[in-house]
DNA sequence: GCTTACAGGCTTGTATACAAGATTGTCGCC
DNA sequence: GGCGACAATCTTGTATACAAGCCTGTAAGC
């Protein structure tokens, strides 16, 4: 493939990942040209292959938008990952001792952000470690659909995510390593389903299927007093203008 | 997604999972968009789609191939669908009786193209059942990620399998549903396990990483006589010149 | 006769031009 | 004042033009 193809694609996905971006947020052809210093041409094939992992969409005639999976495709996802991920460890005989170490450091690392505050980095650990798991088979293949898999919850959490229990997902992480660590990969595998089940279940899958919903939120309660409280525009602004894209999507203040 | 764009994709795609289409098979663009009645750019779309999706390959300025994976990404292509297949079939509580009867008749029908000699929808049919089972879960996500892996493989079985033994694969499917059936989900991923195991055991994964194994075999035993025997062009092309692409790929002759 | 350099043709890579549709702001009308 | 039509603007959709690199066939040199 082509590497700068590959650059912008990479590090759109990654941003993703990463919780820069949000969903529903739109990303014109000639912004991102103009960003990344090429025609429109290279954006478009990188958006096309994004569209084909399932992260973007077009709409015809007015741009391609971050997906913002609804309810059913939210529950599709998460056993999506239900089924590879205990998979994986049902068909895993042993664990090599290196991505043992490797799983261990991971979710040291996981508490550390965890107990900094760093909402930024943690919630990119959270997802990594699905992905580092993946590692462990050896598989790109399996990692590859993993990965785009992960970036769909992550939207999906970004979504509908009331309160990011960051915490007791660490912790059943620390868990599954545990009980792979004791070779014993049958509870690894049933702790990984509960561990989806729970993420699964702090969603609200009611909550905004729209865009409109956070709107809804302020007319019910006899709002409406004299000025609109501006309706702080809840996506469409990709890159401000320039490319100081740091402000890590707080969203919940 | 557009629908001509979608077509071209969906085209190569199925013709791929039908063994239409061999592996190293060269598209070249400009002649598919005749084919198509498109220009390159819609062409090219499609190539791309069908690159992440793991089906072709762009050669940098030499054009789009099919794939032909190593034997490598065999093995890993075949563990990829150990591990989801069976995570499926554990994952599954019961088996809605629409679902089973799908099933039955598709075994039924395998049964009927192997009686007939049908080589060409015969292969289809046995890669279809792994797609049909994935329908059960009634995920369009999973479903799609089974699709793609079965267009691999089924690559991969047009380079490296010497004699397709269909008549066992229909029993294991058989049998697999039969463990549906009786409400053992458990055993039934088990036989899902062997099967695939049995599949990707009767492969030769020796045989021919590259296109040169056919001369190979030509070489060694003292041949050489006065003329080189034509070297029957493997692969490169695509669709002879008109679009009357019905010869099933009879490769083993 | 064999090897090497070169030229021509063919294919993709990339940008650009133009067409078609969507959105939004404005003006006129009721 | 409110509503609807219209025009300006912006965005993607598609085709085409040209650049750049690979492959092959040919001819010259050894």
């Amino acid at each position: 493939m082509n590497p700068a193809t590959a650059n912008i694609e990479e590090a759109i996905l990654s941003a993703i990942l990463a919780g820069r971006i949000n969903p529903g947020t739109r990303l014109g052809e000639q912004k991102l040209a103009d960003l990344f210093g090429v025609s429109r041409t290279r954006v478009r094939e990188a958006m096309m292959r994004l569209e084909t992992r399932g992260v973007v969409q077009v709409s015809a005639r007015r741009g391609w938008y971050v997906v913002e999976p609804s309810a059913e495709e939210a529950r599709e996802a998460f056993q999506t990952r239900r089924v590879i991920e205990t998979g994986l460890l049902h068909s895993l005989r042993e664990v090599p001792p290196d991505v043992l170490k490797s799983l261990k450091e991971h979710v040291a690392m996981e508490r550390d952000a965890i107990g900094a505050g760093d909402v930024h980095s943690r919630a990119c650990l959270l997802g990594d470690f699905h992905i580092h798991l993946a590692d462990a088979l050896g598989n790109r293949m399996l990692t590859e659909i993993i990965r785009d898999l992960t970036a769909r919850t992550t939207l999906i959490s970004m979504l509908y995510q009331p309160t990011e229990k960051a915490e007791e997902s660490s912790h059943d992480h620390e868990d599954i390593v545990a009980a792979m660590e004791a070779g014993d990969l049958a509870h690894a595998a049933r702790l990984m389903d509960e561990h989806i089940g729970k993420v699964e279940a702090g969603l609200d899958l009611t909550a905004k299927p729209d865009p409109l919903a956070g709107l809804r939120a302020l007319l019910s309660p006899a709002a409406f007093a004299g000025n609109a409280p501006s309706v702080p525009h809840t996506h469409d602004h990709p890159h401000d203008h320039s490319h100081s894209h740091g402000h890590p999507a707080t969203k919940e203040d």
